[in-house]
RNA sequence: GGGCGGGUAGCUCAGCGGUAGAGCGGCGGCUUUACACGCCGUUGGUCGCAGGUUCGAUCCCUGUCCCGCCCA
């Protein structure tokens, strides 16, 4: 058997097994439709073809990966289906960047040329982020990645779009939209964001038609946060109550700068007498609540912007000038034409692009749009019956929320990558033809074959909503789709579960006529260590891969906020993550496995992942354990045999490992099926850590010294068992060290080239022994209390003590007896000791007389679990003191629990169980507390 | 303004009807030949505040104060 390096290092093992299992093939699906495996599908997220990993691909990477990986095991027909997403505006912004540099814009390039360098980019430096997913160790089955522009998913695009016009589901209008001018296209309204700032509320007054002097009757006074947008109004409002405008209404005002009355009119719904000046300017081609009022008493509606976000010539003197010169331009010619009414700061809402951080301006727009509610009451109601489950279920109001108040969905888009509208124009008939095929000859109407295709693309979640059948060759009956569609489960983050997962329920619902999946998982954002989301601006981005490979502090901080001073990153870089400040000059190599670990043991109800670099550090530490506990077994495997099922165990510690590698295996078990992947890393890392290593391996040690050849073998071979299960169990989690060291142990015969299809650990794995554990319970509480006894007196840990036991319970005196040796190496006691004692306890065990210098000596003595533990000791204040201590502590928890039992009212009420518990637990601490009384009598009779 | 979630040990978080747990940290000790990426022991908490329900509340209800997020 190979030797183990004394310490874990993560990386050559890495790269060995990231690269063999993909020519092992292990994470192929088969789509045989006479598998008779049950299947497990989960489509993954597709990641951006612009992105690089980030820790939320990290995050989703381990997660999924676990499901993954732990179905396969498990037995099933496992298809995590990966790809990669266009990713419309980001990627065109990209390439645009590439071409300024260049000197040329895409106009110049024109539409085909552009096209080309897109896919040119895209070849080159495109989706590399599926290499650096490797490296996370994804199973996914690469060779089915798919990307949303292939020619097979942009058919499916081009027959959703196809059957949905057809339906009447999509259909074209002019109404306002949200406008990016930078972008210089529409965005639907979950990709704005509001953030409130600081802004100003200008005041300004409207001249009276037919009125002049300065009489303050003779003008109407109205605040605005965007003045520029005035060259737009087409009314005024009033409230009809207020008294202060009651002359005015139906009269008309003048417009300082554009030859137009405004009439003045009166509107409840808008106008909040109590704000500002009580008066609302009305612009309905730039403000939502104004559109609606122009409606109601159709108002004209004036576009004042162009597409790039400047003042077109219905500006008057102010066209061609940018939105924000206008607005001081405005306001400065206000002011000379003495109009200007001063001005307060304001807080406001700013709407910004999601994409381009540009202030989004509504504008009106002739746009494509899906009509949402007959979508989206069906794929309400598949999460309201039951039909999809959203974990954690307090999702599922947000759900419902959202879609019970949903609004049409804008989808085109004014770029020039992605899927191309396929909607034709005739401008002989002016009829819209709506095809399914790449190109359509004539015009449905009159036959004419000069047609313009729609200029504009589809947002790109238009595609994306389609994921979970398109990548499986929908709209063909594909065997893919037959047997992969609906998906088990998805698994994102809850941040997208408007914008991507509510829409595949729509669609997968409205095409496949069932919801795309049983579950809808969702995991929080990743976060810096003191909460704040990772941003290029605060610094403190961590890339994982730095933490997979190690990165110094100044490698890190450079990418973490490129382009400043070292110094200053630095500063802001230990502020977020205060763990990582006292680590030295950088991250050492911690590896996938410890950062997958890390990942995996966050509660996925918590909406925020505080990335702590220490907590990585603790579970780095956690895979050397298990590296070294290897280490120490492999000596003593060789020739042993192990099957499927848990091998014979006769003795305590054997008996009690199989037990508990049978309840982690449960509680690892239900973790993952309930997606409660922290309970299982937890359960995971104590079983191995706490029992495991802490006590079989430190009981085995002297079965492995002894003589007592039936025994090794029994030791051995559960030693043997119970590793390969561990590795076996762990797997999904921490999938490299335990494919490494899997093949370092024995195997059961017929076990294949990759632990990634070896058989998950299962209820048959492991054996239940409530009788072992209670009586190593006993044990461990035994040899704890002689531990800790011994430190308490400072005896140097080297020194072997003359430990002495009593129990007057006959049970307990065999426990111990049989466990003697256990006891001797744990507690390190002299030669003939443990001594095991029968009689009360209590009472004088005499004075003992200590083997080292023929010494009188006193003993140290405390009470637990029925036995009576005696240490030689010399300080007798010091015993007298820790024993006053203990009984103490004991006599609160008496007079508690006694208290409780001596309630009527809780006897008679609570249940037998609960009352049954509460009088064992009052009789353990009452025998021990006596006990402990008479201990401290006699030693203080001694002492006299 | 509406909705959702959270406030538990110095820190990060589990627990969510039977008087509190983990990891990290702190403190004391250890050249115990698997592991110092370690071992042994130990210290930390009126579970945000105020009421209520209950035999019993960190857990349920009401109010309240903070802190996040989403939607308008």
């Amino acid at each position: 058997m190979t030797e183990l390096a004394k310490a874990y290092e993560p990386k050559p093992i890495e790269a060995h097994w990231e690269k063999r299992w993909i020519e092992l093939g292990v994470f192929a699906a088969s789509d045989d439709p006479n598998d008779p495996r049950p299947r497990y599908v989960l489509p993954m997220p597709p990641p951006n073809v612009t992105g690089s990993l980030h820790m939320g691909h990290a995050l989703f990477c381990t997660l999924e990966d676990i499901l993954t990986r732990y179905h396969r095991m498990a037995g099933f027909c496992t298809l995590w289906q990966p790809g990669i997403d266009h990713a419309g505006i980001a990627t065109q912004t990209v390439v645009e960047r590439q071409l300024k540099r260049e000197g040329i814009s895409r106009h110049d390039l024109g539409r085909e040329k552009f096209l080309e360098r897109v896919w040119k980019w895209k070849a080159e430096s495109g989706g590399r982020i599926a290499e650096q997913q490797r490296a996370l160790g994804v199973s996914a089955d690469w060779d089915r990645s798919k990307f949303t522009m292939d020619p097979d998913l942009s058919r499916s695009v081009r027959e959703a779009f196809y059957r949905l016009y057809q339906e009447k589901l999509i259909y074209r209008d002019t109404r306002l939209v949200h406008w990016d001018c930078e972008a210089q296209t529409v965005l639907s309204n979950l990709e704005v964001e509001n953030e409130p700032a600081q802004g100003e509320l200008f005041m300004f007054a409207y001249k009276v038609s037919g009125t002049t002097g300065d009489d303050p009757q003779n003008e109407l006074v109205i605040a605005t946060t965007r003045p520029e947008t005035m060259l737009g109004d087409t009314a005024v409002a009033v409230h009809p109550d207020d008294p202060r405008y009651k002359h005015l209404h139906g009269k008309f005002l003048d417009h300082p700068f554009v030859n137009r009355k405004i009439p003045i009119i009166t509107d409840a719904e808008l106008v909040d007498m109590t704000f500002g000046t009580g008066a609302v300017k009305v612009t309905p081609a730039h403000d939502w609540n104004d559109f609606a009022t122009g409606k109601r008493h159709k108002l004209e509606e004036i576009n004042i912007l162009t597409l790039d976000g400047k003042m077109n010539e219905n500006g008057g003197q102010f066209a061609g000038m940018d939105r924000f010169v206008a607005r001081k331009a405005v306001k400065k010619a206000l002011d000379e034409k003495g109009l200007a009414r001063g001005s307060k700061p304001h807080e406001l809402m700013l709407p910004r692009s999601e994409r381009s951080g540009s202030i989004v301006e509504p504008m009106i727009s002739t746009q494509w749009f899906v009509k949402m509610k007959p979508l989206a009451d069906p794929a309400l109601e598949a999460v309201r019956k039951g039909e999809t489950v959203i974990i954690p279920e307090e999702w599922a109001k947000t759900y419902d929320h959202f879609l019970s108040n949903i609004l049409d969905w804008c989808i085109s888009r004014q770029l020039w990558w992605g899927h191309r509208i396929p909607a034709y124009y005739c401008d002989k008939c002016n009829h819209i033809t709506v095809t399914r095929e790449e190109k359509l000859e004539a015009c449905e109407a009159c036959g004419n074959k000069e047609l313009r295709q729609d200029e504009d693309v589809l947002d790109t979640w238009f595609s994306s909503a389609l994921w979970p059948f398109s990548t499986l060759g929908w709209p063909e009956e594909t065997n893919l789709l037959k047997k992969f569609y609906p998906a088990s489960d998805l698994e994102t983050g809850y941040d997208i579960l408007f914008f991507w997962v509510a829409r595949m329920m729509m669609m997968g619902i409205h095409f496949m006529g069932a919801p795309p999946f049983k579950r809808i998982l969702l995991h929080g954002l990743v976060v810096d260590e003191t909460g704040d989301k990772m941003s290029k601006v605060k610094g403190n981005v961590i890339d994982p891969l730095d933490l997979i490979y190690g990165a110094s502090f100044d490698e890190v901080v450079q990418k973490a906020l490129p382009g400043a001073p070292i110094e200053e990153a630095l500063k802001k870089f230990k502020k977020a993550y205060p763990s990582a400040a006292q680590m030295g000059s950088g991250f050492p190599a911690y590896g996938t496995d410890a950062m997958r670990f890390t990942l995996a043991s966050y509660s996925p109800q918590a909406k925020r992942i505080p990335l702590s670099p220490k907590k990585i550090e603790g579970y780095r530490h956690f895979c050397n354990k298990l590296w070294n506990a290897t280490r120490f077994a492999l000596p003593y495997l060789d020739g042993a045999k192990i099957g499927n099922e848990p091998p014979k165990a006769t003795h305590l510690g054997t008996r009690w490992i199989l037990s508990r590698l049978a309840a982690t295996i449960e509680t690892v078990q239900k973790g993952i099926d309930e997606f409660r992947l922290d309970d299982s890393t937890q359960a995971a890392y104590r079983f191995v850590w706490n029992e495991l290593c802490d006590w079989y391996l430190e009981l085995s040690k002297p079965v492995f010294a002894g003589t007592d050849e039936a025994a090794k073998t029994e030791w051995r071979t559960v030693l043997a068992y119970v590793l390969e299960a561990s590795l076996r169990l762990l797997h999904p989690f921490i999938p490299f060290i335990t494919e490494e060291l899997w093949h370092k142990v024995p195997r059961p015969d017929g076990s294949g080239a990759s632990l990634s299809i070896a058989p998950y650990p299962n209820e048959k794995s492991g054996r239940r022994d409530e009788e072992a554990e209670r009586e190593m319970a006993i044990l461990q509480a035994v040899i704890s209390q002689a531990r800790s006894m011994r430190t308490e007196h400072q005896i140097k840990p080297a020194l072997q003590v003359d430990l002495r036991l009593r129990s007057s319970v006959d049970q307990r005196r065999a426990l111990l007896e049989r466990e003697r040796v256990a006891i001797e190496v744990l507690a390190k006691t002299s030669a003939g000791f443990p001594r095991i004692l029968a009689g009360a306890a209590g009472g004088d065990e005499g004075t003992i007389v200590a083997g080292i210098d023929g010494d009188t000596r006193y003993q140290s003595r405390d009470y637990v679990e029925d036995v009576e533990v005696f240490l030689p000791i010399e300080d007798i204040d010091k015993e007298l003191e820790r024993l006053d201590r203990t009984i103490k502590g004991d006599e609160k928890d008496v007079v508690a629990l006694e208290k409780k039992l001596a309630l009527p009212s809780f006897k008679d009420k609570a249940p037998k169980e609960v009352v049954e518990q509460t009088l064992e637990e009052l009789g353990a601490k009452q025998r021990r507390l006596a006990a402990n009384r008479q201990s401290l009598e006699l030693l203080k009779k001694k002492k006299s």
